[in-house]
DNA sequence: CCCCTTTGACCTGGA
DNA sequence: TTCCAGGTCAAAGGG
């Protein structure tokens, strides 16, 4: 990858050029990490030996197993999105574990940042692949979806990322949960390179050592060949059209969900040289995900297996989101996730999270729209498509929104209710109520002061329902997870990603006795649900490899750190008893 | 044979 | 009414 200083070579032979050189100040290459520690461990001189050894080594003595060798392994090649896509990435905690200790831990850092989908839910190994098999040279969609680009460990979304790597806990061990959900991603990928479960990922689960598959399976070809089905969002698209934009030089090729009466449609825009700068999701899935069955799909649910090693690191829900990238959390994730109605923009200075009513500014949405105009009109306003005024950088991501009620990517139907700018953040916070009758839940919704990508979203209350089906979708509940109320754990996530990541999500998790939740979510969408929270962001944090939230930065970042260490579950300070919402909205227009 | 991409033609709506 | 641009169709071809 030429193009990229941060890309790895599509080849799964190359991974040994793994870098996170991906982050504008990330130039350390992954085995030199795993030798040397990063910048924010003091391992030199406090650590001493211990630092000099190394987190391979750390963490090959903690938890018995050998640590996956990343460098002499050959994984599937590591797509780390080049410096201009995003350099943050996301990372998550696990409950219980200090920053430090999180250093000191067998966590994978990814450099990139990748938005999963807003409509899959899929990180965006999609667009991380792209951008790597792009990068130097155009080669067709195939590149994408051969080049076993993403190193990622999702579970069942595939992030777009390049790296991709998340990290699932439970309440009961930090630890263990990494492992589960490390083990449960590359299991997953692993399966797919091998097409079969193995009893080995339990019994890895079990232990709670940390693990990869990658010492299972480390067949470069068999891990390419599996990775590079997995390179889409999960659904399966057919393209049926691709246009040469007026007022742009990028080709716009249209998808459409193949799912039988399916209307999921969507829109890539990609530069010459073959990166994707513009993603347009329009309508949702009225389907789960489909089951991996297909070439290019993938992102399966996750098999048996997986279940297993999420039960046996003590998460609650019985059954796997379907797409979440983290496998837990309160009943939010959708396989069909599509964040239907929502209206999600993920771009290097768009997100949006609220409705697309509110967002223009009352520009109401007509449902009666032609699509093509309402794609046009919609995209303009959010200065995507508008000619001449189009500003190529990171793609983008939009989803459409249909009201102003919309399904946010975490699953449940919110109505906005105020909008404020609080002291300590020059950015309005957009303000959001569960819309089913006698939920108490609220949430609050905030692009991070340090860094307009990030998203800050916080919820209150717990959600006294079922995550509601998607509309039009007979049941996607079913493949929602349990209800917050039924949590009670956290997960942790770090995810990668190759677009821009923006933000973070600390997704809630709730427990009988909390209900806040401080969430800095990226705006993706199904996955998220509830996928406890994640941490984040490192990008304008030079120098803050991997650890953005934390003490280092201020409002936010100190905000999610201190929530996301509770165990648990990660609670916001905001109070907790339901307010009138006439005097809360008050309280905000003073 | 199936599935998917490609691509030129056609359709539709706005100016 | 015409032109233009975006979106869609569907035949052809490839893996």
């Amino acid at each position: 990858m030429a193009s990229s200083s941060g890309s790895l070579d599509t080849s799964a032979n190359s991974f040994s050029n793994f870098t996170f050189s991906s982050h504008p100040f990330m130039t350390t290459s992954f085995s030199d990490l795993l030798s040397s520690g990063t910048d924010e461990e003091p391992i030199n001189d406090a650590a001493g030996e211990e630092g000099r050894r190394g987190l391979s080594d750390r963490i090959a003595e903690r938890t018995g197993w050998g640590v996956p060798k990343f460098k002499s392994l050959p994984p599937p090649s590591l797509p780390i999105s080049p410096p201009s896509v995003s350099p943050s990435s996301y990372f998550a905690i696990p409950p219980g574990l200090s920053p430090a200790e999180l250093l000191d831990s067998p966590v994978l850092l990814n450099s990139s940042n990748i938005l999963p989908s807003p409509t899959t839910g899929r990180f965006a190994s999609q667009v991380s692949s792209w951008k790597n098999s792009y990068g130097d040279n155009q080669q067709s969609v195939k590149q994408e979806q051969k080049s076993y680009s993403d190193f990622s460990f999702q579970t069942q979304t595939k992030p777009p990322t390049s790296s991709s790597s998340m990290f699932q806990s439970s309440n009961t061990s930090a630890q263990t949960a990494w492992t589960n959900s490390f083990q449960e991603q590359t299991k997953q990928r692993d399966e797919y390179s091998s097409g079969k479960s193995t009893a080995n990922n339990n019994v890895q689960t079990n232990g709670g050592g940390f693990q990869s598959d990658y010492s299972n399976n480390n067949h470069p070809q068999q891990q390419a060949q599996a990775l590079s089905r997995r390179s889409d969002d999960g659904y399966n698209w057919r393209k049926y059209g691709q246009k040469q934009v007026k007022g742009s030089e990028n080709p716009r090729s249209y998808y459409k969900c193949t799912y039988p009466n399916c209307p999921t449609k969507k829109k890539v825009e990609r530069s010459l040289d073959g990166q994707i700068t513009e993603i347009v999701y329009k309508g949702s899935h009225n389907h789960p995900k489909p089951q991996g069955t297909r070439r290019s799909s993938s992102a399966a649910a996750p098999p048996p297996a997986s279940s297993a090693l999420i039960q046996s690191s003590n998460l609650s829900n019985s059954e796997i989101p379907d797409q979440s990238y983290v496998s837990q959390g309160n009943g939010q994730m959708d396989s069909a996730a599509t964040p239907e109605n929502s209206s999600i923009s993920i771009g290097d200075e768009d997100f949006e999270q609220s409705s697309q009513k509110t967002k223009s500014g009352g520009d109401e949405f007509d449902e009666d729209e032609p699509d093509a105009k309402r794609w046009k009109r919609e995209a303009e306003n959010e200065g995507i498509s508008a000619p001449g005024s189009r500003t190529v950088r990171e793609p983008r991501v939009v989803v459409q929104t249909t009201s102003d009620i919309d399904i946010l990517d975490d699953g449940y139907r919110w109505r906005k209710y105020g909008q404020k700018v609080v002291k300590g953040n020059p950015n309005p916070r957009s303000y959001y109520k569960c819309t089913n009758p006698g939920c108490p839940v609220r949430k609050h919704v905030e692009r991070a002061s340090h860094d307009l990508r990030a998203v800050i979203t916080t919820y209150e209350g717990k959600h006294n329902h079922d995550v509601p089906a998607a509309r039009g979708s007979g049941g996607h509940s079913i493949n929602r997870p349990l209800p917050s109320n039924n949590n009670n754990n956290a997960v942790a996530a770090i995810r990668p990603s190759a677009m821009a990541p923006h933000s973070i999500t600390n997704h809630n998790i709730t427990n009988n006795n909390h209900n806040h939740l401080q969430n800095l979510r990226l705006p993706t969408s199904s996955s998220e649900g509830q996928v406890p929270f994640t941490l984040e962001m490192l990008h304008n944090s030079p120098g803050n490899f991997g650890f953005s939230g934390f003490g280092g930065n201020s409002g936010t970042s100190s905000y999610m750190t201190q929530s996301q260490l509770t165990d648990n579950a990660v609670y916001s300070k905001t109070k907790e008893e339901p307010r009138d919402d006439n005097t809360f909205l008050e309280s905000l227009l003073c």
